[in-house]
DNA sequence: TTCGATACGGTACGTATCGTATCGTAGTTG
DNA sequence: CAACTACGATACGATACGTACCGTATCGAA
């Protein structure tokens, strides 16, 4: 059982225990150098140089160098893009979803790219992204539906999963197949259009 | 500017022209080793030993084993999931969609995860997946989506991108994050709600 | 205090793959 | 025949991999 250096529960063994610092400098060093280089050219011996470490202390905590990024990734989830709830569905999905926009169009975007990318030929961290980004917010966001339909506000007989798709699924793809230019351009505009139209339906009334 | 041998005019030039066999054995022998291996062990010795050829004749032709593999796939992006036209918007987009869906369940989902994946990290690839698989197919569903508005089927305002947003990007979301569970289940089910909730919209009418 | 266990920075090692260069041979054009 | 390019094969220096040590540092327990 592989454990993630930040999600350590230091358990009182015997031995000196890990610096905390030394955990932190490589993290840091991992995403730098990610955003200097790519992520694509991200080395465990590059990180280890920056961070001033040798190879074995990461690799003591990692199995190879997508994890740290990840870890240090998920390491504050809740925090950059939380599911906020608010007076309707209509406006809990909008200010959430400006959040994710937002997240997505800044450092944290990029970063969150390449992992996502990775994600598609490594299956553990596939894995991690699905329970680590993924189902805590969803699992809030079906609340959020349900509450819609119970209240009169969305239309009954909804599919929580599927309405989160369609919500949810264009900003994905936006991030990851953007074809027009290399610009991500998730803007606020974009996201109300967005709510706007899956809301409101296609067909004419 | 670096061609694609696939896409290679073949002018008549002097010299000992290229064997089209050994092209093929190549693009082959990438796809094989791809679905064996995982296209994340993919290298250039391996497809040259599989395709029983040297590596200066596939580094004649590609710079790299991903231009490869994106060769190989987009070589037929328009016979395997055509847009196709039908008597209404909803009707049009449900054909294409589940075309879509059939191809991401198969083989060839399989190859375009990793593809995508990988585009991430490489912005030639990433111009080439916008090229080959996006623009084409958006051009002819944008009109779709015009026509549905002229003709009183669709709602007037509405913005043909951000529909195409709404509809595909589900399909894309979950090719690439799976939440529950490893299988990508695109059904043709789960497409055909995906088109009633989005063209029906989320509100109560 | 002594002792076992683990962390740490550092280094050496064999393996794998990269992309380039250079053979000698084969096939095509002029 | 001459010029030119494709082809398979191999050698090459360069990186990064992951493992195995080393000697030192820091902990808990005896």
């Amino acid at each position: 059982m592989k454990e993630n250096a930040t999600r350590e529960e230091q358990k009182k063994t015997a031995g000196r225990p890990r610096d905390p610092r030394t955990t932190r400098s490589i993290l840091k060093a991992a995403l730098e150098l990610g955003m200097e280089l790519g992520f694509d050219g991200l080395t465990v011996e590059g990180i280890a140089a920056r961070a001033g470490v040798g190879k074995s202390t990461i690799y003591r905590r990692w199995p190879d160098a997508w994890s740290i990024v990840a870890d240090a990734v998920f390491a504050d989830v809740a925090r950059i893009a939380p599911v906020l709830e608010r007076a309707t569905a209509r406006e809990s999905f909008r200010a959430s979803m400006r959040l994710v926009a937002r997240s997505f169009r800044g450092q944290h975007g990029e970063i969150l790219r390449p992992l996502i990318g990775r994600a598609q030929v490594d299956k553990s961290l596939r894995l991690a992204l699905a329970e680590h980004w993924l189902s805590a917010r969803r699992e809030i966001s079906r609340k959020i539906v349900r509450r819609g339909i119970a209240s009169g506000e969305l239309r009954a007989g909804l599919e929580p999963d599927i309405v989160l798709d369609a919500l949810y699924g264009p900003l994905y793809h936006r991030l990851l197949l953007p074809y027009e230019g290399d610009v991500v351009h998730l803007s606020d505009a974009y996201i109300d259009a967005l709510v706007d139209t899956v809301f409101g339906g296609l067909e004419r009334k």
